[in-house]
RNA sequence: GCCCCUGUAGCUCAACGGACAGAGCACCUGCCUUCUAAGCAGUAGGUUGUGGGUUCGAAUCCCGCCAGGGGCGCCA
């Protein structure tokens, strides 16, 4: 926001360094640590250091200290309030009420559209959720379906056009496993009202009874024989039953707000998957291993040269000639190509589990000629485990439904909602019970390293106070109650922020100037959590105002340029909210 | 055996190579005739697993070690 002044005063830094023969180091801006004014700063412990380094006998702290002081003296830049020179430091604060002015009318110019960043140019496609067909939908799958739509919503606003992807895995050992179990326990059954509980159900006792007598495998075997020749009875079986874990999905997506704008099949990547392995194997990239017993392989450090094991040896295709997830993720990354030839990235947001396969499909692809591979990418996140360090498991039963954790956190929001603000109607009741509890289930999920395991208890997940979304709707509920007390935003173009102010106030400024910023480096690391920790910054520094300064009792000319302030929060944690896919409520 | 991730306050986690390593929870002490107390202020809590190295400066980068988790030819 003061990029004009920084570029001044970065010229004027570099002309003295020149003119007295000191060796600049490369320059860094910083914002100040808070210290009750808004500034930023650069260090010159680099120069001196460099100095140092052509035998200039010096002690580098100190002189770094002494270029900040001389630099200092040649600084004149209108706008800044002063300049000092601290301990190696040349820190350049803002004129106050300028720098306030300046972010308040941004930001209540660019309203929703605050924070975004200018489009690229660029098509990025993510793929994520990708929920098997005929199994549960549980709270491990949260995770994957929550951060990959916050990445998808962080993505666009930071300029991209974004392709969101689903890739449910409608075919595989797990589905031929459904079957059989259907067939032989459950024929003719239709689901009632719970369908992915019910058709979880149902898989987790066939994998039961197939754990227990290995033998019925010769059962599942010729099964998938009998799918893999499309017989019509399989078929026919397989397309109905996999219509009702589909119709499942879509109401789970609903409820999580949670969109796409393509979704690929596996089922359909099977017979181009092969056609790629029959081709791998007759370039010599694949080996056969059919006629020996065997499968047909990648030994990828072997074709690459390597001596030690980095890519080892992928499976392409099984012995009995059916498919893997490998053989299909293989035509997948060519097929979404295909369908969006501008795609300028391609990535898979799929749990840590799966990085070597995802290493070793892209190598592969690689290794045939396909330049695309250079575009994909696996974001990895980590598993959600039960307390215990329990993985949760639809085999072994140790699942949390998403609806139940969906009906039991709506649930609890609402007793809370009507428990602190017994005012609420009805339909409003509804609308804070779905906001508070959807984003108390995004939240901690969000707001955590993508690399870092989280461990879900009930305490948890439903605990609606401190650091969690509930208090960042609060605060925006907060803004919007003021708002609407003072009957909407006095009639100025623009604000004057001529009193002293308070540092609360200008400490909330500070947080509210960080959000582009933010935005945009959340967006580069695929990283929530930059938006999940501002947003929250922004709210806890919202509440160290609202105590301290009133708004409505204050003279006539603060309590416009406060309004003013208000609105612009209000706006910002709205944003922030936005990116996360957690609903700003309007009251609570 | 090889590869990846994690290790920071009692617990759960932040911290883009920079100033005093910060929040929340839990504990303790205050604050609702004043814009919604889902809130605020304060107290207390640390050899950043460990040993080296690079750097003016390391929780952050590099190497070794320890501990936990995950992945390593026909699961997804």
């Amino acid at each position: 926001m003061f990029q004009t002044e920084q570029q001044i005063i970065e010229a004027n830094i570099k002309t003295f360094c020149t003119a007295n023969g000191i060796p600049l180091a490369a320059l860094e801006w910083k914002p100040i640590p808070f210290s009750g004014e808004w500034g930023f700063s650069t260090s010159f412990f680099g120069t001196a250091a460099a100095e140092a380094r052509l035998g200039k006998k010096v002690v580098v702290a100190q002189r770094a200290q002494e270029i900040a002081e001389q630099v200092k003296r040649q600084i004149d830049v209108p706008g800044l309030s002063h300049i000092e020179a601290v301990k190696g430091y040349l820190n350049l604060y803002f004129d106050t009420r300028e720098y306030t002015r300046r972010v308040v009318d941004t930001v209540l110019e660019q309203k929703n559209c605050f924070g975004s960043g200018p489009a690229t140019g660029q098509r990025v496609m993510i793929e994520f959720s990708q929920p098997n067909t005929h199994k549960a939908f549980h709270v491990g799958h949260l995770r994957g379906t929550i951060l990959g739509d916050a990445i998808c919503r962080i993505l666009e606003f930071a300029g991209n056009d974004v392709v969101r992807a689903n890739y449910p895995g409608d075919m595989g050992m797990h589905v031929i496993k459904w079957l059989w179990g259907y067939l032989k326990f459950h024929n003719g059954e239709e689901p009632a009202t719970d369908i992915t509980r019910w058709m979880g159900e149902v898989y987790a006792e066939a994998a039961h009874r197939i754990e227990e007598n290995p033998d019925l495998e010769a059962e599942l075997r010729s099964l998938y024989a009998r799918w893999d020749q499309r017989d019509p009875e399989i078929v026919a079986l397989w397309e109905r039953t996999r219509e009702w874990s589909l119709e499942g999905f879509r109401q789970m997506y609903a409820a999580l707000d949670v969109h796409f704008d393509v979704y690929y099949f596996n089922s359909q990547e099977e017979k181009p998957g092969k056609e790629m392995v029959e081709e791998l194997v007759r370039r010599g990239i694949a080996t056969d291993e059919r006629a020996q017993g065997g499968a047909v392989i990648v030994k990828i450090d072997e074709v690459l040269g390597l001596d030690k094991e980095q890519f080892r040896t992928a499976v392409v295709l099984r012995s009995d000639g059916t498919a893997l997830y490998a053989t299909e993720d293989l035509a997948l990354a060519l097929h979404k190509f295909r369908d969006y030839p501008d795609l300028a990235k391609s990535v898979y947001v799929v749990d840590v589990r799966q990085s070597l396969h995802f290493t070793q499909v892209f190598k592969i692809l690689e290794i045939a000629g396909h330049a695309q591979a250079q575009k994909c990418s696996h974001v990895s996140y980590e598993l959600v485990t039960l307390p215990g360090n329990v993985v949760i498991s639809s085999r072994e039963g140790t699942v949390v439904l998403l609806e139940d954790l969906l009906r039991e956190a709506t649930t609890r929001a609402r007793a809370e909602a009507h428990k602190k603000n017994p005012s609420l109607t009805e339909a409003q009741l509804e609308n804070v019970a779905k906001a508070v509890g959807l984003g108390a289930l995004k939240y901690p999920i969000l707001a955590r390293e993508n690399t870092k395991m989280v461990t879900f208890d009930w305490q948890t997940a439903l605990d609606f106070n401190g650091q969690a979304a509930p208090y960042i709707q609060y605060a925006h509920v907060r803004c919007n109650s003021i708002l609407r007390k003072a009957g909407g935003l006095p009639d100025v173009g623009r604000s004057t922020f001529d009193y002293e102010l308070n540092p609360a106030e200008i400490q909330l400024i500070d947080m509210i100037s960080r959000f582009p910023g933010e935005v945009q480096r959340a967006a580069a690391e695929y990283k929530p959590l930059a938006i999940a920790s501002i947003a929250y910054d922004i709210a806890k520094t919202f509440a160290g105002f609202y105590d301290a300064c009133p708004v409505m009792q204050a003279e006539p000319q603060v309590r416009a340029a406060r309004l003013r302030l208000v609105a612009a929060t209000r706006q910002t944690l709205a944003n922030s909210l936005a990116l996360l896919g957690i609903t700003a409520p309007e009251v609570m």
